[in-house]
DNA sequence: GACGGAATGGGTAACTTTCCCCATATGAAA
DNA sequence: TTTCATATGGGGAAAGTTACCCATTCCGTC
């Protein structure tokens, strides 16, 4: 059984190009081609096809707002997004739209073919060159939680009143566990107020959340 | 000038095999061959190679702890996991300490060459059963920062407050910006807290920022 | 040995927050 | 029409916070 192929882009040239392409392939059936997200999500309602390989920018309903409604109606439709664009901001955007795949119209000939056979079979297709912007992204988002270090000057004792702080706990829960006068707790968070140039309590537990001293799922 | 290699595996059956296969590429050099993490740290040092495939467990310092510490004194060696681990966990752990692509020991061997040569060109290769788990778990991340509504029952005007809370505003300055008074403004803060069970405006402003009312970065 | 940072704590004052009490007006739903 | 939720606001009290003043002790550095 082929895998059934939708083509859609705005530029017909792409588009002879991409069915010269695919026709050497056996496996793989071109059902219908278009020229408009409109197109799309037609082609998709009517065809059920596997994979649609879908142009990002496009006048009218763009390939964002087209995959996101193919998506909706037809899950079983792998998304492969085909663009001229190569910044990640598009290609972000395709991704949260639900698309399978990002292949960039510079890419080897070979790379699509692999790309369809691997979006048909549910798996997702990223260019090289833009599974690096992924990461960079990813690890970004993973880490943007962990300045941790760079206390700015805090000591120790600080630091520790601080965490207390952040758990919500009042100066005089705070000195009981820590055994000592409240003054001194008064003391401490004047000393890290005026180190981090904050004046409230609330501005100190965003600093801790930030520093990640706490997690705010926890507590 | 071909890709410098090395190999590290615990497994001697393995490194053959890989050896044979690496060995019919003419643009990649093996320039050394270890089976720890120890070794792939000493390897990595001596030989500057420009691609370490790194195997994800073995005993003593395993391939997450050799990556994490080889980035660090080698940024330009590009570690590229190969793992018999499919699990999301050990991949994740792998990308965070720097690896620049992972590959299951069932993969294609064409797969090897490939990510091979992508990492050495400073890309990413993701194995596409990977790249999938990757793309959901970076969606699931991207869209946990958008619970909004839910606001268990928070009327208009005691969100407008919250909104207010969690920019450290006290209520005097709340009330002006509201043209309400003091009192009313405290009005609303109890029944906020009453609704969410809470009993502080340090935790007022925690819920605000699960809530996403604010982001923590600006304000 | 003097100096400075870190930790400790007392006193005082102004202000803020939390939690009760009370009440009125409005608009929508029962 | 009465009832309910929402928004409004006053009074008062206890507790908590912020911001100054002051001091002692200990420890490591110059």
């Amino acid at each position: 059984m082929p895998i059934r192929v939708v083509i859609v882009d705005d530029h017909a040239i792409v588009r002879a190009g991409m069915r010269m392409l695919l026709q050497s392939d056996p496996e793989i059936a071109i059902v219908g081609e278009g020229e408009s997200g409109a197109d799309a999500l037609a082609l998709a309602r009517t065809h059920q096809p596997d994979v649609i390989l879908m142009d990002v920018s496009m006048p009218g309903i763009d390939g964002v707002e087209a995959t996101q409604r193919i998506k909706q109606e037809n899950p079983g439709t792998a998304v492969l997004a085909v663009t001229i664009h190569e910044g990640p901001d598009y290609f972000f955007r395709m991704l949260q739209a639900g698309a399978s795949g990002y292949v960039p119209k510079r890419a080897a000939p070979e790379d699509l073919m692999r790309a369809i056979h691997i979006v048909a079979e549910g798996n997702v297709f990223l260019e090289p060159g833009i599974a690096k912007d992924l990461v960079a992204d990813y690890l970004e988002r993973v880490e943007e939680g962990s300045e941790r270090d760079s206390f700015d000057g805090l000591t120790e004792r600080e630091r520790e009143v601080l965490l207390h702080i952040a758990q919500d706990e009042a100066n005089r829960a705070i000195a009981q566990e820590l055994s000592i006068s409240v003054k001194t707790v008064e003391r401490h968070i004047e000393n890290i107020m005026s180190k981090l140039g904050l004046h409230s309590r609330t501005e100190l537990v965003k600093y801790a959340i930030r520093k990640n001293l706490i997690s705010l799922n926890d507590t």
